[in-house]
DNA sequence: TGTTTTACATACCGATTCGCTTGTAAACAA
DNA sequence: TTGTTTACAAGCGAATCGGTATGTAAAACA
């Protein structure tokens, strides 16, 4: 009874839809390609077939919302873009808000910060995860360059684009160990600013802030 | 040939140094007691005589190091204190420093961080990191509520502790996933001056900067 | 001095683990 | 209609896992 091609793509995105719960409640280490294989009503032969291993797994379901890196860079430096800050706060509410909406790039976080263990098993999406990482500091040290004059004394490009990524990551982390910890989609408005008034002289708060 | 009590305890130590480098390495979940009681010198006849298993394990590793709940609250408290929100600054900069003045507390958070996956199996050490969080954040919005009248308007105590901590998360995070990233010791204070800059209506930076 | 306890090593257990090979029925191409 | 390929299922094998049970020599104690 062999599927048709139309079937057997639905069979692979099951699995990597299964996986994801799996990965997500026990860890990735503790799921095995057979638990991945009962949960999707297969057996590991067609998970083998699908997939090298665990890891080409992973890593495949990481590619499902795994942001391109130029894509990063034309959101900052679009045509119709206004102030390189400006533009720079409202990427981190964007990221954050786009978060607080797609349950699955959650899971995937959830799992690549508190589901994952950084071993050489995982090395790609390892270094692609940190290049990921270097890449957003890059960008934002770039549009802090471009605002310079506005950073407080002593605070350079570099410093400011670090105390961002930091608190991109903190809060992220925080929220994601604990989802009712606050309401990321309401507060990080007000977070980004704060952190901003601290970094520049001049930042204006555009946005309403719930006072409370 | 049974060993002395003080042998014994050597073994134990032996043992405990052996998986902190070994957890560090390969992850919690990739490294088996067979492994730890091999690179220990010992059969796992040992491991599971002075632990009762790896959860076990890595608890008394990190009962090690981890701050007692008190101490934190002690040391904000203590009536030698000064200003809470100096005190809580003053707080922050000494974990940072701790942290990057000792190699055991740096390995552990980042076998708790990046080498652990937070599943049922583990969820003592589960359960007691994310209570000494919220518990950190419940102090730090207690000093922000001391200084209340500092904070900007529109923020909140609870959103500046919560602020902070993302911060200070974010920060060792990225520190420990890429040790050169930054010099957390020359760097932490002027972090943490900037976010209160942001957080607070006067804050005056006390510690001279590293203007680079 | 004799007995008990300690601090392990050794051995065994059933349960998984991954990776590979082989089997197979049906889809698809010629 | 007849190969050929596809999309898996099923089975194999060696390794390894954690947990436990048992053996043992020497330390600790009375």
């Amino acid at each position: 009874m062999r599927r048709t091609k139309a079937d057997a793509e639905k069979t692979r995105e099951n699995i990597l839809a299964t996986a994801e719960q799996l990965f997500l409640r026990n860890g990735v280490a503790h799921t095995s390609l057979e638990q991945v294989a009962r949960a999707s009503g297969v057996t590991r032969g067609a998970v083998y077939w699908h997939f090298q291993n665990k890891s080409h797994l992973l890593d495949e379901m990481l590619n499902q919302v795994r942001p391109r890196r130029e894509q990063l860079a034309e959101r900052l430096n679009a045509p119709t873009a206004g102030h390189p800050l400006q533009n720079l706060r409202d990427l981190f509410v964007e990221l954050m808000a786009g978060l607080a909406g797609n349950e699955q790039k959650r899971n995937l976080l959830t799992i690549l910060l508190l589901r994952c263990e950084f071993t050489d098993e995982l090395s790609d999406a390892r270094e692609r995860h940190t290049d990921f990482i270097n890449h957003f500091i890059a960008l934002s040290e770039e549009q802090f360059e471009r605002g310079r004059a506005r950073l407080r004394p002593g605070i350079s490009p570099r410093l400011a684009a670090r105390l961002l990524h930091a608190t991109l990551i903190g809060m992220l982390s925080d929220r994601l160990r604990d989802p009712g910890l606050f309401d990321t989609l309401a507060e990080a408005p007000a977070m980004i600013d704060t952190l901003f008034s601290g970094l520049l002289v001049d930042w204006q708060i555009a946005e309403q802030r719930a006072s409370a």
